[in-house]
DNA sequence: CTGAAAGCGCTAACAA
DNA sequence: TTGTTAGCGCTTTCAG
């Protein structure tokens, strides 16, 4: 049984419909000029023997083998998946496909991958979800194709990035608030040294001063996990006064961390305090009541861009610097308008 | 600046280093049977003028392309990830790479996707993470190339498939309790039409028989949600009598709706019961206090077994049927030894 | 409008 | 031990 199924070739179906070799190849490719008659027979032929193209033979002769890589450093992590699998979206009604390739933090091992992808002829590299350590990444000329960066950045300012835009998606989240009539905004976050952190931050304070809410105001940082939402909540409710009457989180696991202190001291949402988080982590955000209302990366977008950006530079066209993508606003019920 | 870099050929490592073509295909290929001499030569000019074969052209006369395939259905979830990972650590050390692609349950989409596969000639397909509906899958013999199964069941017995053996976790979370000094453990768990949850339900059934502890014993099954496993145990306890002394829940989001459950009910953890869940889902399992004791479907390690299986299939070895690897039991602070 | 022939970059007999 | 040659399956001038 394990017999090698035979492989049909061009030549196959040249012996099939009675013409040349070549005249099945411009057949197969959409080539003008050939009798429509001809074309017809030999496409009959081709899918009478059940020939596939070789794309390798194909890719060999034309220069371009129709495949692009992504490398992660991040283990394919909660935030990779989505990119990859919009990117692979966008990229596969174009026949491309892409190649994964997980490089765990661990430098040689980039080098090798890398390598190894060049030498399967990738057409394009897309680099997403590494560390911000701005560890050194090979620029497109070294490579010799192009590359961009999704969801993170490399050292070169150059090369086409595509990242979500924390401060809109920040302010979105504040206007969300005001508009709602809360007037004591509270913002708590992730460690300051994170650029998202600093530009949600930033969007935060952008909101509040257009919403014209008055001077409350406060970004209080800490991590990126439950308990440090917890720790932050409690910061800002057990001073007793100058309390808020709204939280927007950095992310939706801090304000779930939040929601738990928020609960545990008969705080209830969103009747006392409205609550927005950052990610739209849905398990997470459908998980807790009240369900979370929060901000969307539109990470799968993200990677579809990526994948339209790789495009368009495996074309010719030239890309370059950062391009942010807005984030959306997901209402779901720990939000509410402020009665009274 | 867009000029298409040179592409080095063996032609011009032959020209470096004075030799024949087929000299330096040799030397590359580690072929035995030449001038050691010649071959330091030659390995040294194809460094110095940067050589790096071209896999396509290699693939194309070895009929093997280096690349496999994996298709997913379910738009790259969280289970899908840590498999993918661990096939593309496996392979890759063998200079394969591994293609992404997903069809989310659109079956024509998968047929297309895998059409797309086959015309770039990878060398076997894994399919991982599809709906549980048997959609028919092709067979590796209709494929032309080996194929395996990961995290799934086709409607095929043949064909190789790596599971998680959810039975063994399910004895090994019980056994666990049981070893703690529980005697009345209950199992939470998901929708009775998943075959995870008759597996797992058997193997709390057997560790229960095994462990001597006495006939005590409930399943109840829900949905594979937080507000379920709140539900379920609120069923448990509300009742007031034959409450148990520990839960083992089938899924770590159901753990977590439980133990909402019972720490609004001042029931603490561990020490009035303990809890264990199944997934380790870290990012779940380490932000829940206290943390999470649950069982791990090593993940990572099927997705390597399924590249190994793969590579064997490749190599003409024969393999079939379902094989089950085991789960660990990963120890956190939501289980403990039973005072007095 | 169709076919013959020359490669794409590499490997594997076969000669030398 | 090394070089010559004939392809892998496909595309693309260039003649016919």
């Amino acid at each position: 049984m394990k017999l090698p199924k035979k492989i049909i070739t061009i030549r196959d179906v040249a012996k099939a419909a009675g013409v040349s070799i070549s005249t099945v190849s411009k057949a197969m490719n959409g080539n003008p000029g050939m009798g429509e008659e001809t074309r017809k027979r030999v496409l009959k032929a081709a899918k009478a023997v059940g020939f596939r193209r070789n794309d390798l033979a194909h890719a060999l002769h034309r220069g371009t083998s129709k495949t692009v890589g992504i490398v992660s450093s991040d283990n394919f992590g909660r935030f990779t998946m989505p990119i990859a699998a919009g990117l692979e979206m966008e990229l596969s009604p174009h026949q491309i496909s892409v190649f994964l390739c997980n490089a765990t933090d661990d430098v040689e091992l980039e080098k090798r991958h890398i390598a190894q992808l060049l030498a399967k002829r990738v057409d394009g590299l897309v680099f997403t979800a590494r560390r911000l350590d701005k560890r050194h990444t090979p620029s497109a000329d070294e490579l010799g194709i192009p590359i961009v960066f999704a969801f993170s950045q490399g050292d070169n300012a150059e090369v086409p990035t595509l990242l979500p835009d924390d401060e809109q998606g920040a302010r979105l989240a504040v206007e969300h608030l005001v508009s709602l009539g809360h007037r004591r905004i509270a913002h708590i976050t992730g460690p300051q040294h994170f650029e998202a952190v600093q530009r949600r931050s930033a969007g935060y304070r952008t909101a509040i001063t257009k919403g014209r809410v008055g001077d409350y105001g406060q970004t209080l940082m800490g991590r990126w996990s439950e308990a440090s939402g917890y720790d932050m909540a409690r910061d800002l409710f057990a001073a007793g006064r100058d309390r808020p009457d709204a939280i927007f989180a950095g992310s939706d696991q801090i304000a779930r961390g939040a929601m738990e202190y928020l609960r545990e001291h008969g705080i209830s949402i969103p009747q006392d305090v409205s609550i927005i988080g950052f990610d739209n982590w849905e398990v997470m955000a459908e998980a807790v009541r009240p369900k979370l209302t929060t901000i969307d990366m539109n990470l799968n977008a993200l990677g579809a861009a990526a994948g339209n950006t790789l495009m368009r530079l495996m074309k010719g066209e030239i890309a370059k610097g950062i391009e942010r993508l807005p984030c959306s606003l997901i209402v779901r019920e720990s939000t509410r308008s402020r009665t009274q």
